[in-house]
DNA sequence: TTTCTTCTACTGGTTTTCTGGTATTTTTTT
DNA sequence: AAAAAAATACCAGAAAACCAGTAGAAGAAA
């Protein structure tokens, strides 16, 4: 091993910080090179020393995660952004992921789970704990509300709608008249308590109710 | 160690078979209980027999991997099963996971990850292969034809369509004329080369240019 | 400065979706 | 056999989306 891994953590809450800092300060590898308890803190921080990864809370009080790691990666594009946070909602993580960051951690992770991200972050993965995965895996279980029972003939319609089908082309496909496929998309729309096909097709997609183009 | 983990092998290509016994007859904790070339043959078998995992290519000539698993999970569902594919699609992992597979291999995975994942999965976590990793987390790039280019302004309408907005909420929601609204969005079905909302929506949010709804 | 892109806005017309009803036939379940 | 659920079909009108073409103004890039 050349050199230290320099680890930095970005968190408002001394607990966590404190916690995190005991459990990193075990391994010989990794060498916490700063603390801090706001975004902007620590970007000002990065313009001047290198960091090769870095823990952030995404809620700080000041900003909030997207900006602040998509900031990071514009001052240094190397360092890796480990998200940490309390919240599962998959569009917060799918967002983060977005911004650049190279994985997202729920702050019950365990120990073993965290070094592992940690170095799985370093050698270029993308790194999740293990609530996270299930929640990318299966964003319908996670839900409040659950998926509306459809028919097999609305799933066939929803389908159609989805690949841009007229209802007139939909009826010659299913043989049946189009004001038949009229009332079925009708009924998609009550069951999915929407009032347009776009939002339809936005939330089925989100169920993974909708096969991809072939 | 009480008994041997029970293993079945559910693909059409022999030679990824060979492969795939080979591997794993190196471990003292599996036992290849079966191989099958198609979905169906697997399903009888999986009647008289207790399997623990399966490993289940989703392209079998007969039968669609989505439903082979719904089966096997109807059946046994108890028994998990990691599904193997060349395929990369997101779509496709989704509904893979959607409808109970236990995790989703890429055919390039690593000895290493396989069993990894073998083991993640019969501990009841979800099972990712790096690659497969890579497509959750960040859907747009890994797609083989590039999204369009879309402005920022494009952006925006894109996701108050998603929303479900209409022309006259947007342009209220943007302070612009409808006209102004209308033109976005017809730009916008020119960019992604289709004819109205619905079709728009499905391609936008197969890559992951939407946020989720919380 | 000129050019290109983006954002803005318009006219006018066509197609499709959406809304609120109703209702018969077929299939499934009890 | 009766009841419930699903698939089928209709009318008529309102609202929204879609199509084709044009074009000025602001801002960024050459």
């Amino acid at each position: 091993m050349n050199r230290k891994i320099s680890l930095a953590i970005v968190d408002d809450h001394p607990i966590v910080v404190q916690g995190l800092q005991m459990i990193l300060t075990n391994n010989s590898d990794i060498n916490v090179t700063g603390c801090f308890t706001s975004g902007s803190d620590f970007i000002e921080f990065l313009k001047n020393n290198e960091v090769d990864i870095v823990l952030l809370d995404i809620m700080l009080p000041d900003s909030n995660g997207m900006d602040v790691c998509k900031e990071i990666k514009s001052v240094s594009p190397n360092t890796c952004v480990l998200a940490l946070s309390n919240h599962s909602e998959r569009s917060i993580v799918m967002q983060m992921l977005q911004n650049g960051a190279s994985g997202y951690l729920l702050k019950n992770v365990s120990v073993q789970e965290l070094t592992n991200c940690i170095y799985e972050a370093l050698n270029g993965e993308v790194a999740f704990s293990k609530a996270v995965k299930e929640i990318l895996a299966r964003p319908s279980a996670n839900d409040l509300k659950g998926i509306p029972q459809l028919t097999k003939r609305e799933k066939e319609v929803l389908q159609l709608i989805a690949e841009g089908k007229t209802t007139a082309l939909m009826a010659k496909h299913l043989f049946v008249s189009p004001l038949t496929i009229e009332t079925h998309r009708r009924n998609l729309l009550q069951k999915f308590e929407v009032k347009n096909v776009a939002s339809l097709i936005k939330i089925a997609a989100d169920h993974g109710l909708l096969k991809s183009i072939g």
